[in-house]
DNA sequence: ATTTCTGCAAACGTTTTGCATGCCA
DNA sequence: TGGCATGCAAAACGTTTGCAGAAAT
């Protein structure tokens, strides 16, 4: 997925290009299998388009491209979100002490989390929420602090 | 589980017993399978100590009962979470949708996460984070406007 | 010209913190 | 009495919103 294909389906969507939806594009397209919080995706458009962005316009912006379909967002541990293309097709799995992500295969998660939901009577969605545990790097780190965000 | 087994064990701890305290204690043991906000419990404490309990105190009261071992918290979809005695061993399965959350056994949970989360060098934590899905109910609901807390 | 986007600023909900006072043991 | 716990008020965090002006088509 390069810049031009996203510029090309938004257009085709009818949505207007503009400066600040060109530079989140591009940051998109220059690393397509990044997994990015709005405020760094926010940075590096700034970045990108030499000009300051509003973050509303980045949460504006990544709301329209998911109306289009063009990304994904998931909710990570710490209550905030980051967001990747949607090309892909894969779930998550994130530690929560150190937020690294790995991406697993989408039919792998399923087959997990697909019987066992429905025998409660659920679907999974594995889209939008990560699978959350430990790395092992931080699985032997000592205990932290109960209840705050980061356990 | 009863007020005194909570009250006990945090005298057990040289931990002091307030009206605070106590209030909460005996919201968490009046419905012991419950899982609450810490706005719900807010709000039933204050109603049983018949007089205003500090939110922050509750916050800290949680803190303090977790780090006890009594009470488990759970992160849930819209970016809150929810507490609940630690006496049950139970994992949970929640509906973005609509709330609605399923105790699943931890045997359960463990043995349908645990092998894959193994294969990519993780150990899962479902003790604190949820398994997200939608319940039937709301599975055959219209799709929503994407990225907000809700999805 | 018209409709869509943008920046700004303010508000949101949940949770955390500093600080001075108060109360349990 | 001594130290833990509380209330209060303010801040933190990520996110959302209303509004007026700017810009893309």
């Amino acid at each position: 997925m390069d810049v031009d294909a996203l510029v090309d389906a938004l257009r085709a969507e009818g949505l207007r290009l503009t400066p600040a939806r060109r530079a989140i594009c591009q940051v998109l397209a220059d690393d397509p299998r990044a997994h990015l919080t709005p405020g760094d995706l926010h940075e590096r458009a700034e970045v990108e388009a030499g000009r300051p962005i509003d973050l509303s316009t980045v949460y504006r912006t990544l709301d329209t491209l998911q109306e289009v379909g063009l990304v994904h967002h998931v909710h990570v541990p710490d209550g905030g979100s980051v967001v990747h293309l949607a090309d892909a097709d894969h779930h998550h799995l994130t530690c929560d002490r150190c937020g690294r992500t790995v991406d697993v295969p989408a039919e792998e998660i399923a087959a997990a989390l697909g019987p066992l939901a429905e025998r409660h009577g659920f679907s999974v969605d594995t889209v939008h929420f990560a699978v959350v545990g430990r790395c092992h790097d931080c699985a032997r780190l000592p205990p932290e602090e109960p209840y705050r965000s980061g356990s």
